[in-house]
RNA sequence: GUGGACAUAGCUCAGUUGGUUAGAGUGCCAGGUUGUGGCCCUGGAGGUCGUGGGUUCGACUCCCAUUGUCCACCCCA
């Protein structure tokens, strides 16, 4: 318990127990995002600060007090990533991906940092996973983004995500509506709460957003976005709804949220859930046509979203939602003494080339610990190799399920416990036993 | 950055108005057939009671500080 040190707070490791369930979790997104299009983009950790400030935007929570901001040891202001939208960007850019078909759809699976106060789906190291579509000012493309987002809930088997929706307009209407919304909470200025006095000046559409009774009461008849937004955001925004309603994906149309990133543009949306405590936005996302503009680039509408892996995964567990079991070794080799445990893993080793997942006794223990051991690997089946097996060259293929037990001679094992293995696997599909495999050529089979 | 709750074995937790060798369940290791899992039985390892001060004859228990965890605000995935 005197550890020399422990994890850093707003960390966490994941354990060999847990982490099935994310690979499982992880790799569904990625393939899903695959059929849509999506290819992995893998960018570095750390970035120059410069990036996420002109990124991001300089008056964000994020940029002014949540980055990991450091000067390396050649002078240059470097920031681990708070999110992985800029570094996605940068890379298109720098690359001149631009050239390529567009829009270039990148996905990516990543850790992301920001110094907060952990509580409940926060933490100072977490993981994103996110994908971008780089290149289209199309409204078919906000769509297709929203639904691929409900595609990975939907296979997860996660349920009760309520999805919102918004758009914030351009830049040249969202002006006209903050300064609507100012003159609107100037003039009630005298009952909004202390924050809401400080996001007046810094960001105004934050107010409708306040939990606060006397705000939320004046919120209420405060100008709509959807109603200063211009034409042709307004237009964007129907194709957009009426693209969601032809894929039947249900969501409600929330005027109050309001990304807290400074790049997004028209669509903004959410996957909320009220189920894993008070940071319920399991997944956020929308348009940020000005980005690249933003960083140098030339202009590219582009769109994306990110979801929030550990929330993710609270969810699941609040749901209990049903995953796929962790992967059981097939075999567990017991052996008795030097020879025996010798033999066991040259088995091993060729039975693993075959693709079977082995395991064999590497903490000398009796067999009896052995076959405890292999219990709670949870193993299909079991061989002992002691002094008689290796004299009569024929060992007993152990069912730890209680199925029937099956001698197999050693020699040429692989090939017969691979074939056990085959024709258990079909009798279990067929759901008959008995199947008379001899007159299948195993080759056939792969 | 602000506020609240909590810190005892790997895990989940007991610990009586402060009283001397700190407990349970579970997990781990070993034994109960000379070479065979699950159930059961026995034994063992494992804690300077988060850390540092203070009060006291005596502190896991009371006080202060500190660190950490959890939850909420803020903000966001």
């Amino acid at each position: 318990m005197a550890l020399v040190t422990k994890a850093i707070k707003g960390t966490q490791d994941l354990l060999p127990n847990e982490s099935y369930k994310n690979r499982y979790v992880e790799q569904t997104m990625l393939d899903i995002a695959s059929k849509f299009g999506y290819k992995e983009i893998r960018t570095p950790v750390f970035e120059h600060t410069e990036l996420f400030s002109r990124g991001v935007g300089d008056t964000t929570d994020v940029v002014q007090k949540e980055m990991y901001t450091f000067d390396d040891k050649g002078g240059r202001s470097i920031t681990l990533r708070p999110e992985g939208t800029a570094g996605a960007m940068r890379a298109f850019l720098e690359h001149g991906l631009f050239n390529e078909p567009l829009p270039q759809k990148v996905s990516y699976l990543t850790s992301c940092y920001r110094y907060e106060k952990p509580q409940a789906g926060r933490l100072r190291e977490f993981h994103q996973f996110g994908v971008e579509c780089l290149g289209t000012a199309a409204p078919a493309a906000d769509a297709e983004l929203i639904s691929l987002a409900h595609e990975i809930f939907s296979h997860l088997g996660v349920e009760g995500l309520q999805l919102e929706i918004n758009s914030i307009g351009c830049p040249t209407c969202r002006k006209k509506y903050h300064e609507a919304l100012h003159s609107y909470f100037e003039s009630k200025k005298a009952d909004l709460c202390e924050t809401c006095l400080d996001r007046l000046g810094r960001n105004p559409m934050r107010i409708l957003d306040c939990k606060s009774p006397v705000c939320s009461e004046i919120a209420k008849d405060a100008p709509k976005v959807l109603d200063y937004i211009c034409e042709d955001c307004s237009a964007h925004f129907e194709v957009v709804k009426k693209h969601l309603d032809a894929m039947n994906i249900p969501y409600v149309v929330n005027p109050t949220i309001v990304r807290g990133l400074d790049y997004y543009t028209r669509t903004v949306f959410e996957f909320v859930s009220t189920q894993i405590g008070a940071q319920g936005t399991v997944c956020g996302g929308g348009r940020y046509d000005g980005l690249a503009e933003q960083l140098g680039g030339n202009s590219t509408p582009s769109l994306g979203f990110a979801l929030g892996i550990e929330r993710l995964m609270l969810l699941i567990q609040a749901q209990n939602t049903p995953l796929p079991e962790e992967e059981k070794p097939d075999l567990y080799i017991a052996s008795m003494g030097e020879a025996a445990t010798v033999l066991a893993a040259k088995l091993a080793a060729s039975l693993r080339e075959e693709g079977i997942s082995v395991q064999y006794d590497v903490a000398g223990r009796s067999v009896k610990a052995q076959m405890k051991f292999a219990n709670k690997l949870g193993v299909r089946n079991t061989v002992v190799i002691g002094d008689s097996e290796i004299e009569s060259g024929k060992v007993t293929v152990k069912d730890m399920n209680g199925g029937e037990s099956v001698e197999m001679e050693l020699d040429g094992f692989e090939d017969s416990y691979q074939s056990y293995l085959i024709q258990s696997a079909v009798a279990e599909i067929a759901g008959t036993e008995g199947i008379d495999m001899s007159g299948i050529n195993l080759a056939d089979l792969f």
